[in-house]
DNA sequence: TATGAATGAGGGTTCATTCAT
DNA sequence: TATGAATGAACCCTCATTCAT
């Protein structure tokens, strides 16, 4: 299971949870139901294996959430929710263009951590996703994501701390893909933390990998 | 329609025949569908959705194939086996570490430009598609496009042409990861050839994208 | 293949014949179909099965035929014809019932002999077929079937030939059946000749398998 | 439906409850499926036709069942365990040959009259399903019933109780097949009950239908 | 809260049949 | 005569969803 609580409102709720027992059986599911789309797609996921996975029979989902679109709907909000809430600290924070990058990227990093079955699923989905009215919020979510990213690029090729050769939207594609894609293949509690990952990937991103002459 | 002609037999075609202009129902009826299984994936396709674009219904398709996954094992098939010889020619060629790589990234976005339909499905099913019998021809190119970059990598690093500071496994799984993405954005015609992008790209891996401190 | 050429008419067809080498395309093809409608059942047979065992496409069954439904009318009037001819001739040769009796069960075994796929399909086919308007012929053969076998039954009880005590229709029912449901088992050629197979059974309803008490 | 009460439970149940008056949705719906199937035929039946007769809709059928072959699995099944019940008890009892003849003719019809479908579908379709590994113990059954039934009518002869000139293979296959094709024109709660049919159809097999020379 | 049973809209597939060549 | 390709209806089955209990 997603283990992924909410981290400020988990509190809040612990506090305030008035059946003892049930401090969210919601979100209990959703991190179920978030692991087996991540694992066998959206579409190849029945109703009735996230029941399975939750020891309950297919039906009596439907007294917690409304479909199973609804479902995807609260994974992929919660997980955006919580992305931008760091997003927007770091681009709040007046760093100059390499030091937001790397912030933005150590902090992508993070959120695969923490959400990586939402992550997957965002990667695989999104793209049919975006055609639904439900699901606007993704590609709302996607031009800010691609405002910041390309106005941080242009800032450091403007500023001289970017090469000033680069295709900045192909870049921008790369630097996206590789740093989402992760999500793949990421296990949490693996050998590499998040933070590690992202000084690695950084450091190839930035300096690349060929060795440099020295003059 | 999937645009891929046949590299070298495209000319030969050209100049000999229209008449038997339909050597291949079959050819087209598979790029009919990798197109649609590329935009929808292969789940959300129906049979009637590829029957449609073809301009039949849903029952000939039978006359052709056993079946959908049929359709999709052979897309498959089609695109490993041309990508093999591409890299088969490459890894053969007795290059340096350096510039296999680039050759490596080379030839796969010029399958990106002929395949690239075959190429998305790929990055989006293969996952869930090795642990079928079936499609086990996937997990063996996986070992051998694995075996293929990391010697690639480790030779580099041994020859001291790529830093000795990498975490192979990690730089081969960025590379890989944003080379194949690149599928689901490229658009084959558009301004950027294939060779200008994997130069691009290979700009920013080989070199970084930040400035170089001049010393 | 049904190696049943149809008795008298084979030789009259022989010596019209145009084409030479087409004696009689369309009996072969009976033939196989009835093979096929005998070993698998009607349902279950497809035309490309019965187009596979003549070496053609299921297509071009219907240059020969109207459907797949006439050819198994074909294949059972063909069939009903040339039992009459023989039960006929047993009915109008003033026989006594004990003879009778015999001579039609020796005739229906020398039928299973002929016909056996037909009478196969026959045997499984004919409850749902009646229902018809096409079939309405296999409920008129039944009538006249059951008329011949009760009378001659009655008959024999009236002369006292046979017992006083049977139920003429419980009799007629297991006479007919066991005598047509040798056709899924018996296989021409093999080492029992109709004949024999008659005499065996004759000699069983006749005079029964128990050793009678000599008083 | 089929009106097969299970012989000595049906008087338990009867004196303990109604109100579970459902312990068996199952067992009504197999019942149903089996009157389809005797009648129609197993392939002509549709999914859609048992529904209809249950009431309700195709799709729900799967809510209990597997597949259409595994209604028809669990009705030949439940259907042979209770026929071999009854003959391992007359197998097992000691009788003389005679009385074992008897005993397995009567039991068989009791067989019919509480199975009557599943004995017009065993009928017809067991020939084709003993290829299928599902139905491999179908094939296990005959083999049983051949051995008992051949085993009885040898020590017959042998005991100089039945005829010593009786082909008995053609006699057990005689025997067999008209016992069992009663379940196509069978009627329960009809004139005749099983055990009448028994005597009737004992006499005529173990006498003969002729009258016996008063010598 | 959860179950058991059902609904109804498809989805993949089969197959008898047609028809231009 | 036969082929190759297609049609269209029907079939078995799946699955998200509903609802009385």
């Amino acid at each position: 299971m997603d283990s992924v609580p909410t981290k400020k409102k988990s509190q809040a709720t612990a506090v305030t949870a008035e059946p003892p027992a049930a401090p969210d059986r919601r979100s209990e599911l959703l991190g179920t139901a978030a692991e087996v789309f991540a694992e066998q797609g959206y579409n190849a996921t029945t109703v009735r294996k996230i029941a399975d996975h939750a020891g309950m029979l297919a039906g009596s989902l439907y007294y917690h959430f409304d479909s199973k679109e609804s479902m995807l709907e609260e994974i992929l909000r919660t997980f955006l929710d919580e992305l931008w809430d760091g997003y927007d600290a770091v681009l709040g924070a007046g760093l100059g263009p390499r030091e937001t990058l790397e912030a933005l990227v150590t902090e992508s990093f993070r959120e695969i951590d923490r959400h990586r079955a939402a992550v997957a699923i965002y990667q695989k989905e999104s793209k049919q996703l975006v055609a639904q009215e439900r699901f606007a919020f993704l590609a709302e979510s996607q031009r800010r994501f691609e405002k910041a990213w390309l106005s941080t690029l242009e800032r450091g090729v403007a500023e001289r701390v970017f090469r000033a050769d680069l295709d900045v939207r192909l870049t921008y594609r790369f630097v996206r893909d590789t740093v989402w894609v992760a999500a793949s293949w990421y296990r949490p509690g693996g050998q590499h933390s998040p933070e590690e990952i992202a000084r690695q990937y950084l450091s190839m991103v930035l300096d690349g990998i060929a060795v440099r002459e020295q003059p």
